[in-house]
DNA sequence: TCTAAAAACTGATAAATATCAATTTTATTT
DNA sequence: AAATAAAATTGATATTTATCAGTTTTTAGA
């Protein structure tokens, strides 16, 4: 369906893939836009790198993974977006393709708003320009954290990382404010490890008493415990 | 000194750390702003991670890193900047503080525009806070590829990629244009690996012909094979 | 509810990369 | 130009992580 809704940038925002940082939401407005809500599957590509971008997206409900691929097929996890998250905008803006790609990892619920509505209201608002030029500034210290963490971090403490991120995910959608339901693959490329050493890994935080399973399902038990393996090295630690 | 100088919005630009993207400079305007001109010598500190910012640089001669060091002291660089571009305005815009830290790494004429001074400029200039959005959403691209890279390439793809950007930079700078002047530390900190596999992969490119050094410098002769070892995987290319 | 198919898991092994302990080279200072 | 300090290089080894080849478990569809 197209109608024309309701652009709530006082709501929107970057929610953090750090554990230290967020930003308030300050302004209090909302900008009229045409818009077109659609329905995504779980599994459903968004939109994909080297596409011309026809519009930005603006997620009403789900968890949506935005992910790189390189020749040999494998899969990078550059960000994990949910509820109230704008997402392909940095190509209109920048002139150029999508970056990258974004699949929803649950079923999703998005605004689609054209490209051209999108650049109108952006030009007739001040007050969003600045929120943009906050929000990406904002985006510059987390993805410059996450390559510090990629770099840094052994494979342990990226996977206590990224399931500290994903559990702050999954609590902003849902009641059940412990369990993160995503699959493996998902999980080993967002922490940028193999399948295996993931499942490892996590086995590892089982019988640490972090985390216990129900299938796909990861309950987390001990927040700390995961909180204190994410920022200490594990020659501290000494887990094996 | 402290004068009032002109902000060449025309001029700066995010140069590219990846091979494949550029911004072409659209716009032809000019500001006026407060700033003070000062030198910098080789590994003087400009700004320093977790500093309360206090207005933004624009590197007018001279090759800057932007990094972030761990826990252990280990340092990543996340960036070099060099003449005609912008650092230090993220933290500014998020209001936040510096997410990294950045040191001259040649030595360096750079001028300084205080807080007040920029974002007054920014709120009376719509083409100025249109640049920096536009200048931002292109750092997206570049920061998301750099993850990519981090993740899913091998140390000697990442070195052969580290040189090309570098190269790139110092030919900005001087007119010698395959000259690369820069520590083996720094080097790998850029690529993200320990020093001495740094080393034996230089050595490793200095036997197939791509490279010769002289002293601390790096002379690049084959940027096209260089280029060639970025692109595949070495799985294909059975480099030892 | 049963049954493929897909995903998750396991153990063994290989490959890549880091670390350590020197030695040599380069740069800096007097 | 010599002396000193810093940086680069080397070889040996340890550690981490990926890959491979199965087996088991889970999920989704008939």
């Amino acid at each position: 369906m197209s109608l024309s809704g309701i652009f709530p940038i006082d709501q929107w925002n970057f929610k953090s893939q750090s554990i230290l940082k967020s930003i308030p939401t300050e302004d209090h407005d909302r900008l009229c836009v045409n818009m077109t809500v659609e329905s995504y599957n779980k599994g459903d590509v968004i939109f994909k790198e080297g596409a011309v971008p026809s519009g930005i997206f603006y997620i009403q409900k789900g968890i949506v993974k935005k992910y790189k691929v390189d020749r040999d097929g494998r899969e990078q996890i550059i960000y994990v977006a949910g509820s109230s998250e704008l997402i392909g905008y940095h190509a209109i803006l920048a002139e150029d393709r999508y970056p990258d790609s974004a699949t929803a990892i649950e079923d999703c619920i998005i605004a689609f708003i054209p490209k051209e509505d999108f650049l109108e209201v952006l030009h007739s608002s001040v007050i969003l320009s600045q929120r943009l030029l906050k929000n990406m500034s904002h985006e510059y210290a987390v993805l410059t954290n996450n390559i510090s963490v990629f770099t840094q971090r052994t494979a342990r403490e990226r996977v206590a990382i990224t399931l500290i991120v994903l559990r702050e995910k999954y609590k902003n959608e849902e009641a059940n404010e412990d369990t993160i339901n995503i699959s493996r693959s998902d999980l080993s490329n967002m922490a940028g490890i193999a399948k295996e050493n993931l499942v490892r890994i996590l086995k590892e935080f089982k019988t640490l008493g972090i985390l216990y399973t129900e299938g796909r399902k990861i309950m987390i038990t001990d927040i700390r415990m995961l909180a204190e393996i994410s920022s200490y090295s594990n020659k501290t630690l000494k887990l094996r």
